[in-house]
DNA sequence: AGAGAAATTATAAGATCGTATAGCAAGAAA
DNA sequence: TTTCTTGCTATACGATCTTATAATTTCTCT
């Protein structure tokens, strides 16, 4: 799980050096100097080692000689990778976006299979200490600017986006058609309910003292409660 | 208004240099070389100068040259009335939130003094091309981003975020008296509102496809029905 | 064991960044 | 007109950035 990855990751840095110290010493007993792993290996260690760079320091953290140190790389090794550094954090936003997809989805699959905790199950996983993470959002607000000016970085925002509603559409509709009550129109619906869900999250996370998690899950099961009363037929 | 200057003047570039063409012409003419201006005013210019830096780059707007030269002044200019470049940029802000929050509460109190009237005009505003738009959203989310790592920042977010909630709690309390039915908790109901309408714009700033800006204002009118029908009792 | 492919390092060049300092000059006051 | 305050310019320094290039090393494959 890239997520899972990321905050676990996060506070190994001391492990991180000793290997380099290791490896370090080793080359004076004529060890291997560095690493040789398959591109698809080492460019995920980059994204993830971006993705830790960026909870850092935020916007000043996309770097390149940040993130190959962070990474305990040379910067040439980025660019051999991925060209130059957008493409990196392009790589970084999608592992970021399907990890946390791939949450949501996992609990909702193991929640019972009835409308009802499926969607609540979505809910409650969208407000836990792993997405309602002031982190994750430093990662996402990175992304959102960077969407903003670069066509490379809007195009894949586009896609996950668009999964997202999807996802969320599925899980209105089979509420509705469970419980026999009507949506106008169930795209627009599932667009208002993720626009919910980040706002709370936004909002929480710039000022944490406003309400708590539990609250928002709270609030979000207040909005199912109206579409049952037909609010948005 | 600060906003609209930002917007009035971002198509104002060719005037901006004209008068600095002009000035140096004059400087062989034994004219004034630059223009000294009152502390205020000279604050204001370089404040709307890094707004208008802010949304053409987006977070590589915010340098201390760029600024300097979009405000047609030197570099030194902005440590003389700022000290350090984040000072400015927390300026910047307190300007954009003060628009921000004008605009619309000038739109309510022009509204016809029902509580439905004044809450609808509250959102079409929200909605309107002055606020939901991608350049704004763009310089929000540098603000969003430096919040999350500035104490000083994020001092001024509470202060604006706090505002605003205020704000909506009023439009939402005089609505449930005036149509007589019950909010359980009107903060928190405030928050998830102002959570919807910072979430639609997000998305429809990163996607404008997704949706119309009309349809933005007919799902907060459908958030708005929830409440009617004691969604949030 | 040895050769070849390519992953990785090492190094440099050129921009741009933030901030400090010293001196100039604009415009009000006398 | 002359003085004085201070807004403003001019310039420099050191750090950090991206990108390009060539040399080196690892590791697989025969």
């Amino acid at each position: 799980m890239a997520l899972l990855s990321v905050d676990h990751e996060r506070w190994s840095g001391a492990r991180r050096w000793e290997v380099m110290l290791l490896a370090k010493q080793s080359v004076a007993k004529g060890r291997a100097r560095f690493r040789r792993e398959a591109p698809e290996d080492r460019r995920r260690q980059l994204g993830e080692a971006a993705l830790r760079c960026i909870v850092k320091h935020g916007n000043a953290g996309v770097s390149v000689r940040q993130i190959a140190a962070e990474a305990g790389v040379t910067q040439g090794l980025i660019t051999h990778h991925f060209g130059e550094i957008n493409e990196l954090v392009a790589y970084a936003f999608d592992i970021m976006s399907a990890g946390i997809l791939q949450v949501l989805m996992k609990g909702v699959e193991e929640a019972e299979p009835t409308p009802q905790k499926r969607l609540d199950s979505f809910i409650e996983l969208s407000f836990s200490p792993l997405l309602f993470d002031r982190d994750v959002l430093g990662v996402w607000v990175v992304f959102w600017g960077l969407i903003l000016h670069s066509p490379r970085m809007s195009a894949s925002q586009q896609g996950e986006y668009s999964d997202y509603v999807v996802t969320v559409e599925g899980l209105l509709r089979d509420l509705a058609q469970d419980e026999g009550f009507s949506i106008g129109d169930i795209r627009l619906t599932a667009i208002a309910f993720t626009a919910l869900l980040d706002g709370l999250w936004l909002a929480w996370c710039l000022n944490p003292a406003s309400f708590k998690p539990e609250q928002g899950v709270q609030l979000c099961r207040n909005w199912v409660e109206g579409l049952r009363r037909g609010a948005y037929g």
